[in-house]
DNA sequence: TCTGGGGTCCTAGGACCC
DNA sequence: TCTGGGGTCCTAGGACCC
């Protein structure tokens, strides 16, 4: 018997992926403990783990952690910088791997995508996960995990199960028994924050969460967000599987000072550089700018953004750098400041194929009538 | 032991217009 | 002159994810 559910969907994960990146370029570290992150020295204050290998997470080391607080736990761990252009590299080497197989592939970051098209028996999905497995691990050396459902949400959730080097599917037949008795933040897309307002309503569980009814959710989250956390709940999710490539909707960049800047001056010639080099990276991109916002950390972790529309889309470094600047000066720089940063907003290309909307003139409602 | 960097999407509220 | 109802644009802030 088929289990209820399907067409089925694919979610490749690669195991650590930047560690074993790493791991591949270095042999002789096999099993040993490998940490990613800021420029590879451990005592470096300010900075975070990108990512830990299996063998340094036994330690407790995990993404996101203090480098030196890292450097403690597992003090024979080798640190590493961060070298995106060879995650780069890796990842296209994986995508274009999975892209092989011919059926629609979403990527969805460095290590991560979907693997749709017509897998209408759950076996066939499993066969596939198996292949690509191996796939993967014989052109790259790299090992991934693979959720199977049949929504994007509920595939992802799977993947959990699977990690790592496993394979694992959530079907309308095991979501509730896997599932039901979970805290609600075990779904991707529910949060702590969300957690914690739902466990004020008396729902901790994800069986709690599905059994709600939509209206009390519509009226604490919204017609859109309640909805949603209540169909995510119920196993449900996103089914579609695109292979058109993502366009962007922001660039940004920040930085976190090793001290904090207290003088104005150094705060503006930051706040330049950020907007010369994010622009750069935008014009390389043959996009154009339509929006610049400008973060402001201080020293309490107080965080704050100003954005403003500039008044035509632009590719001028004139243009975005005097309303990076301009954004600046509404913040009350009084404070030490730890993080400034810079995000451009991006015009999306129209659509090739869409044809103009026509002007919509109702009854009743022509030009000037009033 | 203090808390990185790069993203997306949703909601709320004010301004403004019809 | 007052009032109601809708719609869009804009910014701020929150929440979440990798």
């Amino acid at each position: 018997m088929t289990p209820a559910g399907g067409p089925w969907i694919l979610h490749v994960d690669v195991d650590a992926f930047l560690a074993s990146v790493e791991l591949q370029r270095h042999p002789e570290l096999a099993g040993l403990p490998v940490i990613v992150g800021g420029s590879g020295d451990p005592s470096e204050p300010r900075k975070v783990v990108t990512c830990a290998s299996y063998g340094a997470r036994t330690y407790g080391v995990h993404a996101g952690m203090p480098l030196r607080r890292a450097a403690r736990r597992c003090p024979d761990a080798t640190f590493l910088p961060s070298d995106p252009a060879a995650y780069d590299a890796a990842s296209e080497q994986v995508m274009g791997l999975l892209r092989d197989l011919g059926h629609p592939v979403e990527v969805w970051g460095w290590d991560e995508a979907y693997v749709g098209g017509d897998l209408v028996e759950l076996r066939e999905a499993v066969d596939l996960a198996g292949r690509i497995q191996d796939l993967v691990t014989a052109g790259t050396g790299l090992t991934c995990s693979v959720g199977i459902s049949d929504n994007k949400q509920r595939a992802k959730v799977a993947t959990g199960f699977g990690k790592p080097a496993g394979i694992h599917a959530l079907t309308d037949e095991n979501w509730m028994a896997t599932m039901g008795d979970r805290a609600v933040d075990a779904l991707w897309g529910v949060g702590p924050k969300t957690a914690k307002e739902l466990g004020a309503m008396g729902i901790t569980t994800v069986a709690e969460l599905a059994g709600t009814d939509a209206a009390t959710l519509t009226s604490a989250f919204g017609p859109t967000t309640g909805l949603w956390i209540l169909l995510l709940a119920k196993g449900g999710g996103d089914d579609t599987v695109s292979a058109q490539p993502w366009v962007p909707r922001s660039r940004s960049h920040v930085v976190t000072f090793a001290d904090d800047l207290t003088d104005r001056a150094d705060m503006a010639d930051a706040v330049t550089d950020l907007a010369h080099r994010t622009l750069a990276e935008v014009v390389e991109q043959h996009r154009v700018v339509t929006r610049v916002a400008v973060t402001v950390r201080t020293a309490s972790f107080f965080t704050r953004t100003r954005i403003r529309k500039l008044d035509l889309p632009t590719t001028d470094p004139g243009a975005v750098v005097t309303t990076a600047l301009a954004l600046l000066d509404l913040f009350d720089l009084d404070r030490p400041v730890r993080l400034l940063g810079v995000r451009l907003e991006l015009a999306m290309p129209a659509p090739a194929s869409a044809p103009m909307p026509a002007p919509r003139l109702a009854a009743g409602d022509v030009a000037g009538d009033r």
